[in-house]
RNA sequence: GCCUCAGUAGCUCAGCUGGAUAGAGCACCGGACUUCUAAUCCGAUGGUCGCAGGUUCGAAUCCUGCCUGGGGCGCCA
């Protein structure tokens, strides 16, 4: 039985309990749930429906909790329900309907895991979206982690999910990047604002190569721009692609101005009545959706701000059809918020249509010390010295295994040794065990059958692990609906405890000659059940599963 | 000044849409390898959940104030 049936047990006997009571059953949730009790003497699943409703009914938790119980018990797949304290009920299964879950897993492979909770939704996930002035340095990387998990559980929750990275080669950052590649080009020292450090120089070498005659130009800094911008973009893209981060869609902004789409969304916006006109600007009276000031569109010397484009390319990912759009950003962006909210309800949308998520910044430390990176001082640590340092998995599970609200410190050091204090090896080498375990099976002739006597899974262990394994789908859910990712590392470093645990203590193939029992082919199942489950989630973090270690 | 994130074990962090005795990894101490991968497991140590109030059957979790630290508050991009 999976929490889920469970739950909705819980919920009709609770339903009954009332009428048997003659209470209102207005006061009832329409959706409940159990949760796993951290002691195990309170049962397999804990309910706290009684102590939620009595109140409302009128009624006394613990009565209440008693004719539940007695509803609940007769219940086909339970073994047990205890009242505890104020009016918990503490469920127990019986051995049978809790094994039940290996079949299932087994059965749904890969899409185990997989939910509705986000059904029906178009989301346009924005991320990333660094602009080509240099390589994707750390703060990015995170996103590109975190972004893509997000993705992947958006999307096994049911989402039809479009990544996209936005940027824009055309502005003075990009004229600082391209008079850089000039000045070093010609051996000048870095222009004011402009970028050093050793990609610059490659990048320069690298144009000098497709333009040896650059210099001669009729406008130099423009054959640097031009081509260096495509150098840089590709470098990015191919980083990106080696991270294992896919994005759907790459927007320029400047589609945007060449199509016309800012003057349309300053129409439209006109058209609700939320621009005006003061010191020769055009402004949004953002103030009016709950921004702290007014901001301005088209500065008075005729040329748009940067908001300006934002409210075109928002305009242009809803006519796209999205009905979620969602922007990560970096914590120094803060400050965006309020306007982009306050410009999407201008336009007409309704709260929760623009959904900024902002996570906190990523510092380097080296010897216990803040490092300061600098793209323009070329002291960056790059996405591709990452990778080469530690490798995609461990990079990317470093990045994603924490909230996106707390910042992360890393030291260099750590990250530059390729240290087991990672515990994606924890998990991945759980997967390595498995999968070790189900090849001895297959070399040894010990099939695991087209089916199994689950009850004769009764070993705490057992127990455990198979609790943890039904787990999944609503932590997957609740990963996309909170858009945090990491919970799902978090649980999968769970998982691979419970299996640990299950290995040390059970026994899965038979000793030497001995003929496979049922608790030998079940154990395989609840095995092989556990290597899809580990494999489906570090999937859902862009992780690789190995079969050996 | 205003906005925002964080403050939980020695360290790095989970837990926060209210639940029972607050967890994990690392570090440290002590155990377990003739046995499916010991990159593992078991045990011990380690806490005024920043502080003070409030809400209620119940608060690390929600509310208010304060303290400390990060980030942000341009007709920049």
């Amino acid at each position: 039985m999976t929490p889920e049936t469970l739950a909705e047990k819980v919920l009709s006997a609770t339903r009954d309990a009332f009428e048997a009571l003659n209470l209102d059953a207005a006061v009832l949730p329409a959706a409940t749930a159990v949760e796993r009790p951290r002691d195990p003497k309170h049962g397999d699943y804990a309910s706290n429906i009684a102590l939620q409703t009595a109140k409302k009914a009128g009624t006394n938790p613990r009565a209440l909790a008693e004719q539940i119980a007695k509803n609940l018990t007769s219940t086909d797949g339970v073994a047990k329900v205890d009242i505890a304290g104020p009016g918990f009920l503490n469920i127990t299964l019986d051995a049978a309907a809790a094994g039940e879950i290996a079949g299932k897993i087994v059965a749904a492979g890969d899409t185990y895991g997989a939910n509705e909770s986000m059904a029906g939704h178009n989301v346009n996930l924005e991320f990333v979206s660094a602009n080509p002035t240099g390589p994707v340095h750390i703060g990015a990387v995170r996103w590109a982690a975190v972004g893509d998990a997000l993705a992947r559980v958006m999307r096994a929750s049911g989402a039809k999910v479009t990544a996209e990275y936005y940027f824009n080669d055309a502005g003075s950052q990009i004229d600082n990047f391209s008079a850089s590649l000039l000045a070093s080009a010609k051996g000048e020292p870095t222009p004011e604002n402009g970028y050093g450090g050793a990609y610059i120089a490659d990048i320069t070498a690298d144009v000098l190569k497709q333009h040896p005659d650059a210099l001669d130009a009729d406008d130099p800094q423009e054959v640097f721009r031009v081509a260096g911008v495509d150098l840089m973009f590709a470098e990015i893209k191919s980083d990106l692609a080696d991270f294992g981060t896919h994005f759907d869609v790459f927007f320029n902004e400047k589609d945007l101005h060449d199509k016309g789409e800012l003057d349309a969304a300053v129409e439209r916006l006109d058209k609700q009545g939320h621009i005006f006109e003061s010191e020769g600007a055009l402004w949004l009276r953002t103030t009016t959706f709950g921004d702290d000031k007014d901001r301005p569109l088209k500065k008075s010397n005729g040329e748009w701000t940067y908001f300006a484009a934002d409210c075109a390319y928002y305009l242009d990912k809803r006519e796209r059809g999205f009905d979620k759009l969602v922007i990560m950003l970096g914590a120094d962006h803060h400050g965006y918020i309020g306007r982009m909210q306050a410009m999407s309800r201008a336009f007409g949308d309704e709260p929760g249509t623009l959904e900024i998520l902002i996570g906190q910044l990523v510092n380097l430390l080296r010897d216990g010390k803040p490092l300061r990176m600098s793209k323009r001082a070329g002291t960056v640590l790059g996405l591709d010295d990452i990778v080469s340092a530690i490798g995609v998995d461990a990079a990317r599970y470093a990045l994603a295994r924490y909230s996106a609200d707390s910042s992360i410190d890393l030291d260099i050091d750590l990250w530059t040794r390729n240290s087991s204090d990672n515990p994606v090896y924890y998990v991945q080498y759980a997967h390595a065990r498995i999968a070790g375990v189900l090849r001895n099976a297959a070399d040894r002739g010990v099939d695991k059958g087209e089916s199994y006597d689950a009850s004769v899974l009764t070993h705490e262990r057992e127990s455990d692990l198979l609790k943890a394994l039904a787990e999944f789908p609503s932590v997957v859910a609740t990963a996309a609906e909170l858009r945090e990712p990491h919970r799902v590392a978090r649980y999968a470093e769970e998982l691979a405890g419970a299996y640990h645990r299950f290995q040390h203590d059970c026994r899965v193939l038979p000793v030497g000659d001995e003929e496979p029992t049922d608790l030998n082919r079940a154990r395989l199942w609840v095995v092989d059940a556990t290597r899809t489950v580990l494999a489906n989630a570090l999937a859902l973090l862009g992780v690789s599963a190995p079969e050996r270690m």
